[in-house]
DNA sequence: AAAGCGGGGTT
DNA sequence: AACCCAGCTTT
């Protein structure tokens, strides 16, 4: 008797159609960046302060000196801080170099040589805000935290059908909570650096590749290229959370 | 809520 | 010329 060689797959499900494309279409496509090689935390926040509104082509090279030059954060606490900045100040925002030398120090004198385990704990450093926070629990502490940075944000904002550019406080909000929604439990690391290859690379700003996206069947975009109307329409909402007093939205 | 920070690349 | 880039802090 023969066996059937496939399994049906019956993409019904906006929000786990998008989990599988995005990560399978990861698995094929992918970058291999300096500082995916690692887990450590320091090598991880580095690379996140650099990041900062600035492009990953700008920032390889910058650091791999960097790490090069001041490997671990106990060298980085130990160097001055003319050194550093003659490192970060070519990339921009030259309240870089300072952020990550009062890192060092609040690491090293204030909490032993010991690193942040959580996101609040994390935005507590000089320079963290919820994204750095987010992305250093999820890449290199294993938390499964959701990131909301440029690429996200894009990516979310078509999907979904969201205004994605609005600054307004509630536009934000719920796009943090789609953000922490759609992580896949336990794979916050992996699936928080698909989304953003995806928005740097396929959903990109300009000219995004709708025609080769495996999540277009169910994105609300329609296609940004020439108004397509959208495939499979969806809604989502937002449920009320026990831990959040009800008021915190006005 | 809005302004300020910034060099470097793309359209 | 305008827009964009793994945002955060200050006003």
């Amino acid at each position: 008797m023969k066996r059937v060689k496939y399994r049906a797959a019956v993409d019904d499900d906006p929000l786990e159609g998008f989990r599988e494309a995005v990560l399978g279409w990861y698995d094929q496509h992918g970058r291999n960046l300096p500082w995916r090689r690692t887990r450590d935390p320091y090598a991880i926040i580095v690379s996140e302060i650099m990041l900062h509104q600035t492009t990953v082509a700008t920032v390889a090279p910058v650091y791999e000196e960097f790490m090069q030059r001041f490997p671990t954060v106990q060298a980085l606490h130990e160097a001055a801080l003319e050194e550093v900045k003659a490192i970060t100040d070519p990339l921009g925002y030259k309240v870089r170099g300072r952020w990550l030398k009062d890192i060092a120090r609040a690491v090293v004198e204030e909490r032993g040589g010991i690193w942040p385990d959580s996101v609040e704990e994390l935005m507590t450093l000089p320079g963290v805000g919820r994204y750095t926070a987010g992305a250093v629990a999820s890449f290199a502490l294993g938390i499964d935290a959701p990131i909301l940075d440029t690429n996200v944000k894009r990516v979310l904002g078509r999907y979904f059908g969201i205004d994605y550019k609005n600054s307004r406080a509630e536009t934000q909000h719920v796009l943090w909570a789609l953000a922490e929604a759609v992580v896949p439990e336990g794979q916050a690391s992996r699936f928080n650096q698909a989304l953003m290859d995806f928005g740097a690379m396929l959903c990109t700003a300009r000219k995004p590749l709708c025609l080769l996206c495996p999540a277009r069947v169910h994105c609300q975009s329609g296609g940004v290229e020439a108004g397509q109307a959208a495939e499979a329409p969806f809604t989502y909402r937002l449920l009320p959370r026990d831990e959040e007093s009800s008021d915190s939205a006005s």
